[in-house]
DNA sequence: GCGGACTAGTTGAACATTCAACATATGGAA
DNA sequence: TTCCATATGTTGAATGTTCAACTAGTCCGC
């Protein structure tokens, strides 16, 4: 086994300012949805995926593609948004193995009221601190990270 | 309630990119360090932080923040690092309360080693794929958002 | 040095996620 | 057609995480 090529101090640095931002941006995320509208950052991704897709209803395969879930999770996770009335299911008519998550009146209502107040957290604690040419190149290396992971588990 | 001051196209878009970009590099570095050496991310980040304290040991509370966990989730993870040999806990002689998380030799050990994987796959998914400046500016960026969302819940 | 407010850390139950196994359906090759 | 490899989605058990309650110790004003 050869030498591991290390981080240098600076790369170091910024890799872990975005661990351990990321960490915590995502958990403030969490509670602040979770308080105020009952909902964790993976379901609102889930509700907002739905939402803008073409009558608002996804195959879970690509449901689970778009939100970054494993197919296992998005099943659990779309029991329980259907539990409380925001998501339903369909079967699919062309492929009999196939079902449709669809985003319910009541989910699209709840997505529209969460989305209102989470756009202030993503400003507060992100865009609004942020310069702009700094996210853009976030925006740019993230789009690369994307790439080079593929597509979901 | 007022209107909510949407983002604008670009600043979604960029949002958007680190969004599911992080979610997918976590992902990938988590199933990285589980198959090649039982850990998982917020496992591996504590051993890390314990490996740089003085005499590889750290307050339980001072551990949390460090590793951006709740107490209750570091005390339930160190119970099962515990268990796999890889920290011991210790109490503290001044602070009858306290409790040191310490680092076994064999933690330091599988630390290392876990460590000379993880940084290459650091590179491989991240480091190597982001411009230098782009790096700098996550790294600025992040700095700003973990000032912004204060300690540890 | 008493009492009340606060801090450290743990615990167990509720909840969420992962993992492997499964049931079902498709699609193509022989 | 039949068979087999592959894809879809769900399930239940094992594993992790969160939440609220709790024990125990410290701090500080009186």
């Amino acid at each position: 086994m050869s030498e591991p090529r290390w981080l240098d101090a600076t790369q170091q640095r910024d890799w872990r300012a975005y661990v351990d931002g990321s960490v915590r941006l995502t958990e403030t995320m969490d509670r602040d949805l979770k308080t105020k509208h009952g909902l964790s950052v993976s379901e609102y991704e889930i509700l907002v995926r739905l939402s803008e897709a073409p009558e608002r209803r996804l195959r879970m395969a690509e449901l689970a593609e778009n939100a970054s879930q494993s197919r296992s999770r998005l099943s659990h996770t779309c029991s329980r948004l259907e539990g409380k009335g925001l998501v339903k299911r369909d079967s699919c008519p062309n492929d009999k193995r196939g079902v449709f998550a669809q985003l319910t009146d009541e989910g699209y209502a709840t997505l529209e009221r969460a989305a209102r107040d989470h756009v202030e957290t993503v400003r507060t604690f992100f865009i609004d601190v942020i310069q702009p040419e700094d996210l853009e190149a976030i925006g740019r290396a993230f789009g690369l990270v994307l790439k080079r992971v593929g597509p979901a588990t």
